[in-house]
DNA sequence: AACGCGCGCCAACCTGTGTTAGTTTGCCCA
DNA sequence: TGGGCAAACTAACACAGGTTGGCGCGCGTT
């Protein structure tokens, strides 16, 4: 069974097999397991390693003095937490599990070995971070300017082709294994206007989603639903 | 009078004088001029060429099918519009001159050749880079989880500093040349509600906005307002 | 001097989303 | 097998912010 992170990689650039072998090493070393609710990385540190996600979903997430929490970014399984430690010093967020979570620590010794002499991996991780910054981009605009359901729609299609690449979906049913108020803070909302939300995209015959498992039901409406364009995920 | 783009960088790290030569340079070849409301980048295009921008105010958009408007980033004097294009093809979006704009053009020949031998150039401008990406995500939870008025204080106190770090504020008042239809794409909000808002803020006596100049009136204040925390702004 | 027009500004009204306060479902564990 | 609890779900109501439409000012153009 390939870990997610490679198979990622291997959406951005084509790794020769010592490529592969490297990575895959990366992601078998320093395994740690953390409860749902738990903090990976606290607001506040200087973290000194950074974390490849192996298993279960975590957020990178600010947390306001009166308790309203905003979801940043969702780090899914082959995603890194910070692929660049070794330039940052004070974290101005936290990282926090969604549900139980296993990941690797990885030090930036590591990542700085695994990059010299395998150009492959460099552009990889190139690619990675500036897919992730699409997806920032992507976000605020959907905030900013999409409706309850297009924000939903559209987090759906971007989580669909997420896992998808990472070979964790099953052609168009997915794991949805987050609340519905961990997606209210995703989305700028609250959880009852989500539910709400939810219910119309089922009834509309868009999705269906039970016993944490999302269920694409029509793929072309839901993209249209949250005027979905992938072309922001693909880097090449 | 020296550029805000080399200012911006000193605060970063500590620049040698051939450092700061060599930034200097790039903001003195290839200048051209670019009118209010055009595109300096449009959206699809596979650029060659960043641009640095020397004067006036920019912006990072995505425009939808039926005309919504979503400002992701707004780039101010000092700001590159793209620091690593050499990584990246298709653009996911557009960057527009909100007022005219004078920009130099730089390759990305250019930079690698800056960075060579130089650590401190690359360093900065490393650190540029995660306070970019820092700003993303405080926009994301700003329009995610703050009010209409939290919003538009904690926007107004980013730029201050912004500014200042670029040399462009005087003390606390500082430029703002931008259309309340601006603000409002770049909030997520309607320009009546920022209007509004607006309003409040002047007449609660946090600050004075005319002839597209602001003035900060009552700083703390309108930190409290905003929520607004500097230390995203500094990845020392 | 007159015109046009983008922008700031405002009032009235409307609605999407938030708030509050439940009931129901489903799952874990004793 | 049942008790406890978190999460899903719902209904009624409240309100922040959106929509529409209109006025007037400042400024550039002719």
């Amino acid at each position: 069974m390939e870990n997610p992170f490679v198979r990622k990689m291997e959406r951005h650039v084509r790794l020769a097999s010592e490529d592969r072998a490297i990575l895959d090493g990366l992601a078998r070393q320093h395994i740690r397991h953390i409860a749902g609710r738990q903090d990976i990385e606290g607001p506040h540190t200087e973290p000194y390693h950074t974390h490849l996600i192996l298993d279960g979903w975590a957020c990178r997430y600010k947390q306001f003095p009166d308790g309203r929490r905003a979801i940043v970014a969702l780090l899914l399984p082959g995603d890194l937490c910070d692929p660049f430690v070794f330039r940052r010093a004070r974290m101005d967020h936290a990282i926090g599990a969604l549900t139980p979570v296993t990941v690797a620590r990885i030090t930036p010794d590591q990542i700085g070995d695994a990059i010299r002499g395998r150009p492959a991996i460099e552009e990889g991780l190139w690619r990675e971070m500036l897919t992730t910054t699409a997806i920032h981009r992507e976000w605020i605009a959907s905030v900013g300017r999409r409706s309850a359901i297009e924000r939903l729609a559209h987090l759906f299609c971007e989580l669909h082709l997420r896992l998808t690449w990472a070979g964790l979906a099953d052609g168009t049913s997915l794991p949805m294994p987050v609340t519905q108020p961990d997606l209210a803070d995703a989305l700028g909302q609250t959880s009852v206007h989500i539910n709400r939300t939810l219910k119309e995209l089922r009834t509309s015959g868009l999705v269906a989603l039970r016993s944490r498992r999302l269920t694409i039901r029509d793929l072309d409406g839901l993209r249209e639903r949250g005027l979905f364009d992938p072309a922001y995920l693909l880097p090449a």
